[in-house]
RNA sequence: GGAAGCGUGGCAGAGGGGUCUAAUGCACCGGAUUGUCACUCCGGCAAAGGCUCUCACACGGGUCUUUCGUGGGUUCAAAUCCCACCGCUUCCA
């Protein structure tokens, strides 16, 4: 005989019926006659009743249960006596009265507890992630992810995109994070590498005509943990052939719309979704990734205060440098002066300088910059940033990028403080223009900002000689609430422009051939123009749930130095097997 | 590579030089309990080792020692102070 019901999906339309379930022994209350049960599945909890009435057996083998045991239970459904329904449960309207018990399996006591919602350390939940992942909540956000990545497939199979494989084991490319390495048996001393990205790969597909390619693919890349970081993690990676950006977009918007309607409720997503440059965006928020649940704009005062005697503000502004200003609102009424002078701390700590303030009681200014301005420039600071009479606001006085991102940062942090990022609310934005390549110190040379393979915007190349960090990218980002969800660009689709990049990269000529050469020779039999993104899936998964860490949507994930506590992992080998690879450990 | 926080019974967590023989809650174990659903009530409950009582064994009892991430140090005395290491978390490069 085989199960009939799931335990959590058992309802009023069952009533009378017999039905066998299995599960997991979730609670039990012995009222010594009867003996109540939970008993849980993957679809949920369903209370089973044993009454020595009904069989007198099965009551005393029942009373043997304990929490975790798997059992198999046969019985029929009945309606629950008038005012016992169980408002908590799903299924609390109705109950099994059990006529057979089958222990299938009895279970040691878990280290911790599945039924209930206690706090646990993530060292002892990450040791047994099996019974971690048995708790109701777990399983929720578990499902909920598997929920999402099969709408991202039905979404993109109706919209003419196949999903293609590429390799795990590829080679290692000169640009981006450090590689994972795997060395190989057949070939001594070469090593494959783990994919950061199949960006080559899908590429090679576009030119190969499959024309709109997506995977749920994994990505590796060798870097410090974070809280939304681990080494491995799941991209919904996408390419488009024949396709503008602005088609992307459009896609992807819908994308995010379809996941919306079908998987998260909660998340209403506009027909389109805001376009900003990074310029707009460093402009007004100090940050490539805004966080538009809330307002308070940075504003550009460098005009009010340029004629000013107060030094700092004249230097930097003499240099080139720009002042800006945040309005924090209330915060001017509401601060006491060691609030403000933590703030000052705090872009210390970012690299600020310093940090100027101002705010007003009633009509007269009090900050120490009255003094060093005057009221009238004061007046004009703070019709310019937008300030109310109750407000502060912070000046900050620096190269236009620094001065924005530290005031990006506060103004996060303040938002924070104050309350004024409201929950449950999902705002989405994309930024464009990224510039296209970067100063790497440490390589001393101009490095891509995203890869390698972006297309510049054309008109800007012809500057390169003399300002090439200027230069913007045909590259753009997806932004969830201050969370960078996705990223990608137009793709260099010509050889000889291809070329052209890795030599303002300064990657040697014989080293790009090695290593792109397959790439730029696709190219040359007839290349499409093409784009594409990749989405984070574990990011977007954990910000639709409101969670706080990736981990909490990744079943088996790592600890921050890269161990995964249940397997170990990673482990010694056998000195037999470093001998088939051709390698010799340094450490003992 | 660097900064900060943390590590105490199965879990959570108090204790921050002597009163720790480690509070409390949950889980767990035993008993009572016929409508519970965070059931209730009573009792027990950290681990390892030594010695010992009862004793054929088992079960049970008594007693001592060690253990507060690990190791070392300071002190008459360390969970508590110092040093190193290990681990977890957050952040920076």
């Amino acid at each position: 005989m085989i199960r009939t019901h799931y335990c959590g999906e058992l309802s009023r339309h069952d009533i009378g019926t017999r039905v066998i379930v299995y599960g997991w022994v979730h609670k039990m209350r012995d009222l010594g006659g009867i003996l109540f049960s939970h008993v849980r599945d993957v679809s949920g909890i369903c209370q089973v009743v044993f009454n020595p009435g009904v069989s007198k057996a099965v009551h005393e083998a029942a009373s043997a249960l304990r929490s975790e045991y798997v059992v198999k239970i046969e019985g029929s459904v009945r309606e629950r006596p008038e005012g016992n329904d169980n408002p908590l449960l799903t299924t609390g309207d109705v109950e099994v009265v059990a006529d057979s018990v089958e222990v299938l399996n009895s279970a040691q006591t878990p280290p911790f507890s599945i039924s209930e919602d206690s706090k646990v350390s993530e060292h002892a939940r990450f040791e047994f992630r099996y019974l971690d992942l048995r708790r109701p909540a777990m399983q929720e956000k578990i499902l909920f992810r598997s929920k999402v990545i099969s709408a991202m497939r039905r979404y993109l199979e109706d919209h003419r995109f196949h999903e293609l494989e590429t390799p795990i084991l590829t080679r290692s490319t000169p640009e981006g994070a450090r590689d994972f390495l795997v060395p190989s048996r057949m070939t001594p001393g070469h090593f494959y590498a783990l994919p950061q990205s199949p960006q080559l790969f899908k590429q090679i597909f576009m030119v190969a005509g499959f024309d709109r390619y997506f995977q749920i693919c994994r990505c590796f890349r060798d870097e410090d943990l974070r809280a939304d970081r681990q080494p491995e993690f799941t991209q919904l990676d996408m390419e488009l052939s024949f396709t503008p950006p602005k088609e992307l977009f459009r896609i992807v918007n819908g994308l995010m719309s379809y996941l919306a309607q079908s998987v998260v409720p909660l998340m209403s997503v506009p027909e389109s979704i805001p376009v900003m440059t990074y310029r707009d965006a460093m402009e007004r928020f100090g940050s490539d990734k805004p966080d538009l649940r809330f307002a308070m704009e940075l504003r550009d005062v460098t005009e009010v205060v340029e004629g000013t005697e107060y030094g700092i503000f004249r230097d930097v502004v003499a240099g080139g440098g720009r002042v800006k200003a945040l309005a924090v609102p209330g915060a001017g009424a509401s601060f006491s002066r060691k609030e403000i002078d933590d703030v000052g701390e705090r872009a210390k700590q970012l690299g600020a300088k310093g940090l100027g303030w101002a705010r007003r009681d009633d009509k007269k200014y009090n900050t120490p910059l009255l003094k060093l301005l005057g009221e009238a420039t004061l007046d004009r600071i703070y019709e310019k940033a937008g300030a109310g009479k109750d407000d502060l606001v912070l000046l900050m006085a620096d190269k236009w990028k620094p001065a924005a991102t530290v005031l990006g940062t506060l103004r996060l942090e303040l938002g924070r403080k104050l309350g004024l990022i409201p929950e449950g609310l999902f705002a989405l934005t994309w930024v464009t223009e990224f510039p296209w390549l970067e100063w790497s110190e440490e390589d001393k040379r101009p490095v891509a900002c995203h890869h390698p393979f972006t297309k510049p915007m054309m008109e800007d190349l012809e500057r390169f000689k003399e300002t090439p960090l200027e230069i913007r990218a045909q590259a753009y980002d997806l932004v969830l609430n201050g969370t960078e969800i996705g990223g990608g660009s137009v793709r260099i689709h010509q050889p000889d422009l291809q070329e052209k990049m890795f030599e303002y990269l300064q990657i040697p000529k014989e080293e790009a051939r090695e290593k792109f050469g397959f790439l730029i020779d696709a190219f040359k039999y007839g290349a499409p123009p093409h784009c594409g993104i990749a989405l984070g899936v574990d990011r977007l998964v954990t910000l639709f749930l409101g969670e706080s860490s990736i981990r909490e949507v990744i079943p088996f994930p790592k600890t921050q130095r890269g161990v995964c506590l249940m397997t170990g992992a990673p482990g010694t080998v056998s000195e037999r097997q470093l001998r088939e690879v051709s390698l010799k450990t340094r450490v003992e």
